[in-house]
DNA sequence: TTTTGGCACTCAAGTTGTTAGAGTGCTAAT
DNA sequence: ATTAGCACTCTAACAACTTGAGTGCCAAAA
């Protein structure tokens, strides 16, 4: 049924039909019949010898169709095959490449950088663009600094990746003089810097049952402080992807009723299955695509997504993508995803390593 | 026509018929018969009087039938004097004010207060909740802190209002050094605690033009770093309000054609329309209401929006409220709303005030 | 004078029947 | 192997009809 190698055995010609077949199928939205096909094909054959043809591409489970009197359209595995096999990807052209990269640009803030790239995704395309926040364990500590705001607030600035800035107001039980912070920030700068948020928490907590035991007031000052003060990072839990042009989605026939719509938009917002989802592209890069039921969750089961990890310093650390109707323009939208995965990597990169 | 007095010249049993039509038409969106409305108004009147009363009603203006035999439904107009005149407003159970009291308690940061703010609004009405961001007059600046980063680039710390901090990195012209930095933030940190953003950034200019006369290059190098830092305030722009539960719009069956749903949620991201309209409601306190074509807004035609304005040290600051089908429960939804305005008021008051 | 029952009328929405068109599968001829 | 031809199927669009809810108006009752 699924069988790869019996597919490839398709001749050339099935072949061929089926990529006109799903073209055509994914332009204009309406089942293709044998007559549009054998015109469209340009191979000079009659609709019945294209009949003869879809039949077999029925039977191997390509094509399928709505009700016996209605063409035929692209089934997943047809979907499957067309993007494996017959998809001719159109490359880029040059200004948009060049427009790309003039939006990344000027941008200071990660959090811009993101938003950007997905809404660049979702511009282009006409559909949802979404990207994860990079991997915790890929957020390197810069520099902390205590800003004392009364008895007992401090304001925690916290410096990562040379630009991402995150602030946290904490209130710790035991009162801290400004020295104490000062010494406490120039002991976590001198030791810290350039190591990732998690291994930082890790060290934290070794250190903070070591000092208990040698009793050294100080030392447990500061590791205490930091402690909280790491919990910073914490705060991005709230928001693991930066989803954009949702609204586009609604332009689409084949969504647009409401019910499909409700279910969609509430997965938007548990994000969890989604998050999964996009954390299985994260091992490997290149676009990846999952079509309709393929993705194993249920409101995506009438969209496509394609998506393509990101890179800081040649590690993987988050995923972008788009999701769209299965009926999407692969041959366009794949391009897009892939530039903007690299353009997103060289933006992060690039304003980390140089400053600027 | 609209006559107010007129109308409320309506006798009492016409008033009161108007009322249960109206809420009878809320709680089931389907125009209302003069049997149902003879059963309901517990008038024990015969459905061929209430067809006379709402013949006059008809005549006034208040209620409308969508075609000769259906039912009446209320106007615009009828609305209105429902809501003015014939109104009753649950008071909110005591569980759900601490309720709410307890959501606003935790928080720290002021962007998440008014994204709690809301969000409540949106979960409690299941309709779309938003909240302006409070006006930049309104900010006051507590201290600010330079952090140099790399020669070129400068961290820019600014907390205002005791708690609500922002970041920016600047690139200034000129080199500065950490002492120069640190006087400079001494400076403005003694002068300018307690004003607000835009008349500092008034001065700021004021001040640059003088110095640069006396040619005093220290504090010229301050007042320059200031002007830059001080955009900070300027980031926000990009955001006017926080919108939550827009997605709970879909739900109903009035708004949920696709037409209207894509050109509300397009004129959700122009925002220019609806922060006007919001700010037309800053001015005043208590709750207002407008419904459908009343905000002469054309996407708002099918909604209604309740808004109540929200206070800081007895100024109003900012506007809230909630979107949804003219079709609402007002007797709940005004509540809801003006006890999210005080509380939100209150929490930023709060917070502001006493160091917690 | 107000209320009510009665009646003819209107309209939307659902049901049924019919038709036209697009597309198919199969078979026999090329 | 390809094709023309033909019978068949199914949808979509339309019209005709029916049903039911609701109206307006009038004349009788209160």
């Amino acid at each position: 049924m699924n069988d790869i190698y019996k597919l490839s055995g398709l001749n050339e010609r099935a072949q061929h039909l089926l990529k006109v077949l799903v073209e055509r199928y994914i332009s204009d939205g309406q089942p293709v019949g044998s007559r549009a096909l054998s015109r469209e094909a340009g191979l000079s054959l009659s609709p019945a010898t294209i009949r003869n043809v879809m039949a077999d591409l029925e039977d191997l489970g390509l094509i399928t169709a709505p009700h016996t009197s209605a063409g035929r359209m692209p089934t997943v595995i047809g979907y499957r095959f067309f993007i494996d096999s017959l998809l001719t990807v159109k490359p880029l052209q040059k200004e948009i490449i060049h427009q790309f990269q003039r939006d990344f640009e000027p941008l200071e803030d990660s959090g811009d950088i993101l938003e950007t790239a997905s809404r660049l995704l979702s511009d282009m395309t006409h559909m949802a663009g979404l990207v994860t926040l990079p991997r915790r364990e890929a957020v390197t500590f810069r520099m902390i600094e205590f800003l004392p705001l009364s008895e007992q607030r401090i304001l925690v600035i916290l410096v990562t990746n040379e630009q991402e800035v995150q602030n946290r107001i904490i209130h710790p039980s035991k009162q801290f003089s400004a020295s104490e912070l000062t010494t406490a920030a120039n002991y976590l700068n001198a030791v810290y810097a350039g190591k990732d948020l998690v291994t930082i928490r890790e060290c934290l907590l070794h250190e903070l049952q070591q000092t208990r035991e040698q009793m050294n007031q100080e030392a447990i000052k500061a590791a205490e402080i930091a402690d909280l003060a790491f919990q910073v990072g914490g705060q991005r839990k709230k928001k693991d992807f930066v989803l954009t042009g949702e609204m586009n989605l609604l332009d689409f026939d084949e969504l647009a009723s409401m019910e499909r719509m409700r279910s969609l938009f509430s997965a938007f917002r548990q994000k969890e299955d989604i998050v999964h989802l996009l954390d299985r592209c994260l091992a490997s890069s290149g676009v990846k695509i999952f079509i309709g039921e393929e993705s194993g969750y249920e409101p995506l089961e009438q969209c496509s997504l394609v998506t393509a990890s990101y890179a800081i310093d040649d590690h993987n650390v988050g995923v972008l993508g788009v999701i769209g109707p299965t009926r999407m323009k692969y041959e366009r939208v794949i391009p897009l995803v892939d530039l903007t995965a690299k353009l997103l990597g060289a933006a992060l990169n690039h304003k980390s390593l140089s400053p600027s």
